[in-house]
DNA sequence: CGGTAACATGTTATCGGTACCAAATGGCGC
DNA sequence: GCGCCATTTGGTACCGATAACATGTTACCG
């Protein structure tokens, strides 16, 4: 329980000033080479470690990118994360991650809750927030950027593609390919706005093709993913005939469903077609494999920290920059 | 750009000292319930935002609780750490996360970033670590918990299960149902060490049951997933008749390796079982069900959350706490 | 009405770095 | 030797909250 190692002590031991001992700690050329290297070496010795809170204080720099994400267990989502992180960390910032679980008010909280750390920038997932949130956000001055959508009011930065555009595709290759009884699956109303986009596009499309009305399959609050798929299956029973093709909310949701459509006896996609949503693993891996919308998970979060680099680094003074990443159809053997 | 508001401005604006704003914002009772109401209605009219870091470096707590995880884009790790974020955020634990990519190395390095933020703790997954990485946590007075395994010899405490013992239920349950030539299939050595313990698990009571020796099939370096479990059978070849059974490290590798053996025609389980790890979504809702073994992702991370509440309250006086959370059988359609 | 307990609020110093400005030192030209 | 600049180092105050202690206020007692 010995007092902490400061700046001080170090100083104390090497004969130099606390200031000196900053400065060489964080390499700066002003500072004679050999007393650097002395100064790191005591550090060491003495097993000083560097106090960051002390700095961010100090400096009102907190070091922190604060994200947001619907769910960490989520395969896209996590590779976003995955993508901003490994591009950030040449920057040396951190990030701090919290789980919205599809929630717009629990993204509030986060947010509120984030805030207090003093981040130097937040993502968010998704372009649908409270009123309160775009209050929160607003009142800092803090660069935002939205991804894994295209919002009509942006808070700040955007680095995201259409849902509605995407499933667009989904339903054009489904009509090309003959079928017009589309069922869509997904979560419930509220729960998952972007998969709201989702459906919304799918009906709109579907509409503007002339096909008969899709049909609403609720696979219950989000997160949704393969089991409610195959629940949601299940409970059409025979009903199931009724459909030619069914549309998912994402590829885990289609895979559960294209399991529960073989248990059942039914030939995919002889009977009935499958389609899924961000192009996973389990997509491409799965006999059949199945026809998504392939979508740059990684290469979002890649492009969230590039621009976050150029914020930081001064140079994205020429208003926020709105990116659509795009997204592409892949045909897998389910359609 | 003005100037950021302060408890300061808050108590000019109310007419009490700022220390009064401090008590009043952290609830605290000795000050009087009508000018608590004030304050906090003075606070928000001014935008006023707490600020942490400046409370976290006078008090010496940062509120945050760093965790290191192999691989953020995995279900069971992620289970993990959503138990151990709900089951903390009650006590206003903040998780700083941070990705290892199954190398103890860029574990070391990771910790070393982790402490300059004076976590309260720090959650560590697995029991392979480097000296330096043993030396940093023990020269701290912090505790320390590895979870996911049982280390022989724990830096604090410990959550966790035996992966040989979870991988020797799986191998008595091959041979009980007459399987004698096993492979297993996991990632390269040296990459992923809680793999490796789950070979020489098998390879173990493989021995001891007096089977042929188990054949390893590398899939790669960590992390490996259902494209490497597909990509390591059709390498194969024929030569996938040469088995009866194929061990899996985890189920996406075994759903990879299910996809690919029925591509190749052969019937599972009549010509070859496949086993996996983990009870990942996919083992039960793929047709047919894989046979794995039963970890308890999230209740994990829950133990680990109430463990540190207790740890923080002072009720876990009586040295380090370990737990073998253990692992089941789970038999599937794949055995 | 003085005394005391219970309650409510204020004062001061401090956590560990670092921005800002001042100053010491050494080298060089004239 | 002097002036000047470059290089290197030091001194002081401060970031915003709060622990620890001190003080003021009210209520109620005998």
């Amino acid at each position: 329980m010995t007092a902490r190692v400061t700046m001080r002590d170090v100083a104390r031991a090497v004969g130099v000033s606390p200031m000196t001992v900053s400065r060489a700690l964080r390499d700066d050329e002003t500072v004679n080479e050999k007393t650097r290297h002395k100064i790191r070496q005591v550090a060491n010795d003495l097993g000083y470690v560097y106090d960051t809170t002390a700095q961010a204080f100090r400096t009102q720099k907190s070091g922190f990118v604060a994200v947001t994400l619907p769910s960490i267990n989520n395969a896209n989502f996590a590779e976003t994360f995955r993508g901003l992180s490994d591009g950030l960390g040449a920057s040396g910032m951190q990030l701090l991650l919290g789980s919205t679980n599809y929630r717009v008010e629990k993204e509030e909280e986060l947010v509120r809750q984030l805030l207090t750390r003093n981040p130097e920038a937040i993502v968010l997932t998704g372009g649908h927030h409270t009123d309160e949130t775009r209050a929160l956000l607003r009142a800092r001055n803090l660069p935002v950027v939205e991804m894994w959508d295209l919002p009509t009011e942006p808070l700040g930065h955007v680095i995201g593609f259409s849902n509605a555009e995407a499933m667009a595709k989904l339903v054009t290759h489904l009509a090309e390919s003959g079928r017009r009884r589309l069922g869509y699956i997904g979560a419930s109303d509220l729960t998952d706005l972007r998969g709201a986009e989702r459906r919304d596009g799918v009906i709109a499309k579907a509409a503007e093709l002339g096909l008969p009305e899709v049909e609403f399959l609720d696979a219950g609050p989000a997160p949704v993913s393969m089991r409610h798929g195959a629940q949601a299956v299940s409970a059409l029973g025979a009903n199931l005939r009724s459909f030619d093709a069914l549309v998912c909310v994402s590829d885990p949701v289609a895979f559960g469903v294209l399991s529960e459509c073989r248990r059942m006896g039914l030939d995919v996609p002889g009977d009935i077609a499958i389609t899924g949503f961000g192009n996973f693993e389990v997509a491409s891996v799965s006999d059949p494999r199945i026809t998504t919308i392939g979508v740059t998970a990684r290469e979002i979060g890649e492009q969230v920290a590039l621009l976050l680099e150029d914020v930081f680094a001064g140079n994205q003074r020429d208003g926020p920059r709105v990116v659509d990443v795009g997204s592409r159809l892949v045909r897998g053997e389910t359609s």
